[in-house]
DNA sequence: GTAATAGTGTCTTTAAGACACTATGTA
DNA sequence: TACATAGTGTCTTAAAGACACTATTAC
């Protein structure tokens, strides 16, 4: 029987069905360090342990619908420009309780974002990462307490979390990411700044300055920050239509 | 009410789920352009268009294992390799009849592959895609019958396509997907004409060459090509685990 | 003036593009 | 031998890394 055929004398009763759900990787840089936006179980499965902000996927809902409802209903943010859907995990015991698939989708959001998002809800916490060398990643990564602690994550997490962070890196160089992680104005410092924290390496301060000017995504203000106590840097700005 | 307290409470009759599919782009490179195993639809909606070939995820199966379960059962061929997960597509109404959800998949597998399995196959076809020039590319692609004319794409299957070619392209330099479409032995020039198709555009020889080799990837077998009405290259072969 | 960071000049290194050249097989 | 393609030498160009230097502000 063709796939054609069965969905000809398909009714919906007669299988079982995957629950379909999105999970929100929504990171940030605290500290020079990546940190990534969990949600404290109060009940089992994984009590205690932290995981990532979900949701299920409603009948008539998109997935990227879906991912923003999740954001606002979940986290309290407002859809903020942009949720990318980052991969799908589906391994049929990732849920100990019933099969679930889930969509993972990730956003990067300005520190105080977050912050004041972990301020309003009790059950959420920005968690510091602890990420492996930039060159090689395993599949996973862990997050830790702020005294340094690892702190375990429920379900198949630390893998969605590695995922993002792969990706995150992958698209650093050619694509104005970063960008969502700073105010409309920034020093050239700030953004290098960003992109040494999301990548665990320190890099060349010419080199950088150099490819970020070519990119021609950015322009000069002609504005200097204040309250510096030496020479403070000029600010620039991501030019408009710049969004991906 | 919180994802966790849901879940406690959760009784799987009680909400509608969406049927989740896995969909397969299978591609080679034919007569110097990318081509894709497409599926004609006997039945409507999209009748008598070409469809990526799929199906249902099974309640107990997990995606991966699923995508090579519908490799053997809807295309004759056993999993070969890679086969990658794509991209995850879920707007509401893209399937007209009901809530489907589906996980795309790829794969490059060699030209006899995919041509075999069509000649076994009557339902299949190895369709040539239309790809607009190298640097942008919409989301979508169009395919081309062996006449040259556009051939309608059931669901939307075009962007999946579209996105597919992005991933192809994108993954070509730092990946060795491009040997997937090559025998054992294979020539610098054999890989050159890969990578040329895959990207629709011509390469500089010396410089391919030097990069090839400084990957280090591949090695030189001392043996050369037969048959040649010239001067024979030299046959490489990818070097044991260079997987991915 | 000093301290501290912003910002640049420039040398070296690496890798790609261009293009012509040499090498080596078949017929 | 001629021919066709394999394979290379080398010049130019572009961009990154290194590193020291100058510039500018607060104090």
């Amino acid at each position: 029987m063709t796939e054609t055929e069965f969905l000809g004398s398909y009714d919906p009763q007669d299988f079982a069905r995957p629950s379909v759900t999105v999970d929100l990787v929504l990171m940030t840089v605290r500290a020079g360090k990546l940190a990534v936006l969990l949600q404290r179980r109060s009940d089992h499965p994984f009590k205690d342990q932290f995981a990532l902000p979900g949701g299920f996927v409603g009948i008539d809902e998109g997935l990227d619908k879906a991912a923003e409802r999740i954001l606002l209903s979940k986290v309290g943010l407002p859809a903020s420009g942009w949720l990318e859907q980052l991969y799908t995990f589906g391994a049929p015991a990732r849920d100990p309780r019933m099969r679930i698939i889930t969509v993972a989708y990730f956003a990067l959001l300005p520190l105080e974002v977050l912050g004041s998002a972990q301020e309003l809800r009790h059950d959420l916490e920005l968690v510091s990462l602890d990420v492996p060398w930039s060159g090689e990643l395993g599949g996973s990564v862990s997050a830790q307490a702020a005294e340094g602690a690892v702190l375990p994550l429920a379900f198949d997490h630390a893998d969605i979390l590695g995922t993002a962070v792969k990706r995150l890196r992958g698209k650093l160089d050619y694509s104005t990411i970063a960008f969502a992680l700073l105010p409309e104005l920034f020093t050239l410092r700030d953004l290098q700044d960003v992109h040494e924290a999301i990548l665990g390496s320190t890099l060349n301060k010419p080199a950088f300055r150099r490819r970020m000017l070519d990119k021609n995504w950015i322009e000069g203000t002609g504005e200097r920050e204040q309250g510096t106590s030496y020479r403070p840097a000029e600010l620039y700005r991501l030019k408009q239509d710049q969004g991906d």
